[in-house]
DNA sequence: AGCTCTTCCTGAAAGC
DNA sequence: TGCTTTCAGGAAGAGC
């Protein structure tokens, strides 16, 4: 499932073939996870790619958008894809085999073109113009990668929500999803339930530290691939083989050799080592 | 403010 | 064996 290093990866990927490309045209499949598809289909074609940069989870690609038709210079257009939990976007020849359930073709002037392939289709695409996209970025919290510690401590530890619940809220931090919440939390010695008010500073730094750590790491070794995920070039990710704490529920901590456990905090599957990270102390989770 | 539940969707895995 | 049910999850919205 695509987060920040995932995506990152995608967009790097993305980034050494897409800029100075045009869009020739394009064709949409199923459209249900796109905001307006015949907005697509109108500004696309004829739009020239400046550049692929990431926005939290999401993947911007910044348009100049074809027929001029006056005077002025245009502003960019900023074309958004979220790839939900199983989106793939990938650059192919037309001649290359199609994966199920790809839903759009975005044909490319040097032959090639992008590809959008969603099996679950909780992926979302949409046009942003130039004027909009502050509000569009001001709706999301800090990169991660970005925030420095001061302002981490600020934002988690004056809250009373569970600290899991915070890592995941995109408004808090943008990009952090339930791998590297819980790989963050595991390396911090953090339990998910903790309130992160509750927190001493010295913890917050630990957790500030780890995520950038986790996420770095995770950027390095392109991703986990532990579904669908594979990058712009069709690759999967190796980050799957470093994780500690997801999806290794009944397996033994490499840390203390404790069994790792499986709960529910905010909604998500939480796993945590027991031992390494100890419940909150009054209303403990399971 | 923050929690839980629901919805979207498909395929893998568990249950019978 | 083969069918049916359950579950997973990012994000948004409803309701408490």
């Amino acid at each position: 499932m695509p987060e920040l290093p995932e995506v990152e990866t995608v967009v790097r990927g993305l980034r050494a073939c897409l800029p100075g490309r045009t869009f020739l045209e394009i064709r949409l499949g199923k459209t249900d996870f796109i905001d307006d598809p015949a907005a697509l289909e109108k500004s696309l074609p004829g739009s020239r790619i400046v550049d692929v940069v990431r926005l939290g989870k999401f993947v911007r690609i910044v348009l100049k958008t074809g027929s001029p038709p006056g005077p002025l210079p245009r502003p960019p257009l900023h074309f958004i894809i979220h790839l939900g939990m199983t989106g793939q976007l990938t650059v192919a020849r037309p001649s290359d085999p199609i994966a199920p359930h790809t839903h759009c073709f975005f044909v490319l002037d040097d032959g090639r073109e992008m590809r959008y392939t969603d099996i679950r289709r909780f992926g979302r695409m949409l046009l942003v113009p130039e004027s909009g996209l502050g509000e569009f970025g001001g709706r999301l919290g800090k990169e991660p990668l970005e925030i420095d510690a001061e302002e981490f401590c600020a934002r988690l530890g004056s809250r009373r929500a569970r600290v899991k619940a915070l890592l995941l809220d995109q408004r808090v931090l943008r990009g952090v999803g339930n791998i590297y919440a819980d790989e963050s939390l595991f390396r911090a010695r953090l339990h998910p339930a903790r309130i992160a008010q509750r927190l001493t500073k010295k913890q917050l730094l630990a957790l500030h530290r780890a995520v950038r750590e986790i996420l770095a790491t995770a950027i390095e070794m392109r991703g986990s691939s532990i579904s669908d995920y594979v990058d712009a070039a069709g690759n999967r990710g190796e980050f799957q083989l470093r994780h500690h704490a997801y999806q290794r529920e009944g397996k033994h901590c490499f840390r203390c050799g404790e069994k790792i456990r499986r709960i529910i905090v905010a909604g998500r599957s939480s796993y945590f080592c027991p031992k390494c990270q100890p419940a909150p102390r009054q209303r403990r989770i399971v």
